[in-house]
DNA sequence: CGTTGACTTGAAATTTGTCAAGTTTAGTGG
DNA sequence: CCACTAAACTTGACAAATTTCAAGTCAACG
């Protein structure tokens, strides 16, 4: 399978229903996926390099974002100052949900590499979609993935070990590629050991340890943080998730597009 | 403090509006105590028994509930059957927002003692609420609220130690009673020590000695699930978390009514 | 009053973390 | 182009927190 190149650099201001990349992001949720040219609220685009913030914790609330290429940490720091990586933002992820109800963001986002992101006012947003039911349910069901995507991360930290963690990421890793058309077994990891540690809360020794037995077992090729190869089916038999082998991830995309 | 007692178990079938239970409910995410009082779209109550099932995972998606009195238990199940409790909502918390996004609830909603409970039909809150940008926003700060609080446990998860946990989860607790204006000091655990283990990835054992060795170090009063008494600031004192001291509760309650 | 399930307590076992010491890589400046 | 430095990563040995195992105790209920 041949990586899907998009113009994912060029900048969209506009409305998001014009916006190429539209069916990857917005247009995922939408039924009929030209509803998802007709979606005529206003988004600006920037571009953002490695280290940046797209915004801080505790940062007064205005806006959601939505990935349109590059990768994204998610950081929330306790007060004495531990941080807690709480996922990995890629294309057609959303970020800045958790702000809405306390007014203000409840982590800190910040650029792994150079990031394409839409930028979207929550007011005018919601100002925009009212009386637009789709629009209502689109957004409904954007904070509701996140929510669920939060429970599964609990399962997966809570009651799998350091092996069946290390697998589960890279599955899911794999399986975003697929979702944006690129290859799901060669790709670049855009966070380091540290990060990925952090993340799935094992220690960076752990995380390299592992990384090196699934390249001795035949499970995963790499150099450095480019995956040349992943053995799907051998990880999620690891892992426990058959949801992330190759015809169930077909077939979850599938009916993705259905709904 | 004396418990506020409600009327609680009194059902209500009607418009959300015109519920006592509202302004602890929906209500709390309004700026305007009256504009609690507008709601105008149907609800109907149930009462449900320690372990009837308000949902199962898997489900096909159709309502979102609110608790009005009583625990419930969330719990998500991995392929090969191992469990993790992703929360305990109780009064005011909403439960089925995971399932919006699959079209089908994530999780296995069990009560834990007699519930009363309010289903809100998700297609006809859509549908009521289609132009009224205020019960827009309420829904999104209602899903948003489950995304934060989701961050923040995997934060007490991931980087927090067994006792710092277990602090937290009570404090919790503490801060659930203060809110539906009960006693913060007083209360009974709707959950049984393997629950609380469970949710907090500890074992049984771990959970019975650190409450044992808390009620030693008189940081907590208790028989059985009934807490008699418990020391707010020595418990967020140990959990590092101010929030949950008592002038900081006040105050976060303060600010959360004025929003 | 005995049975059952929930909880408690102690001792041993194990996974994963911590510490320490390399090795490789990328970036920098002569 | 090469040496130098800092950061990221790897690897091994040991330590520690928590789990597991085993054996009770307690309380509720028929």
């Amino acid at each position: 399978m041949t990586p899907k190149i998009l113009p994912l650099n060029q900048l969209h201001n506009g409305k998001c229903g014009s916006c190429a990349r539209n069916k990857l992001c917005f247009g995922r949720f939408l039924a009929d996926s030209n509803a998802a040219e007709q979606l005529d609220f206003e988004i600006s685009n920037r571009i953002l390099h490695r280290g940046d913030h797209i915004f801080y914790s505790g940062q007064e609330f205005s806006s959601l974002y939505m990935v349109r290429s590059g990768h994204v940490k998610t950081v929330m720091v306790t007060e004495d100052g531990e941080e807690q990586i709480t996922g990995f933002p890629g294309p057609g992820d959303s970020i800045g949900a958790d702000g809405l109800a306390a007014g203000q963001y409840a982590v800190d986002a910040i650029a792994l590499d150079t990031v394409s992101i839409c930028t979207l006012h929550f007011d005018h947003l919601l100002r925009t979609s009212t009386g637009e039911e789709d629009v209502q349910r689109l957004l409904l069901t954007l904070f509701s993935e996140m929510i669920f995507g939060n429970e599964q991360l609990l399962l997966t930290l809570g009651k799998l070990d350091a092996q069946q963690r290390m697998a589960t990421f890279l599955l899911k890793q794999s399986h975003a590629q697929l979702r944006n058309g690129c290859s799901p077994v060669s790709f670049t990891l855009a966070m380091s050991r540290a990060d990925i540690g952090n993340h799935l809360n094992l220690a960076v020794e752990t995380v390299s340890r592992l990384l090196t037995q699934f390249k001795q077992r035949g499970l995963i090729k790499f150099n450095r943080n480019d995956i040349d190869w992943l053995d799907i089916d051998g990880l999620a038999n690891l892992s426990n998730r058959r949801e992330y082998t190759l015809p169930q991830m077909a077939e979850n995309l599938a009916t993705a597009q259905l709904n």
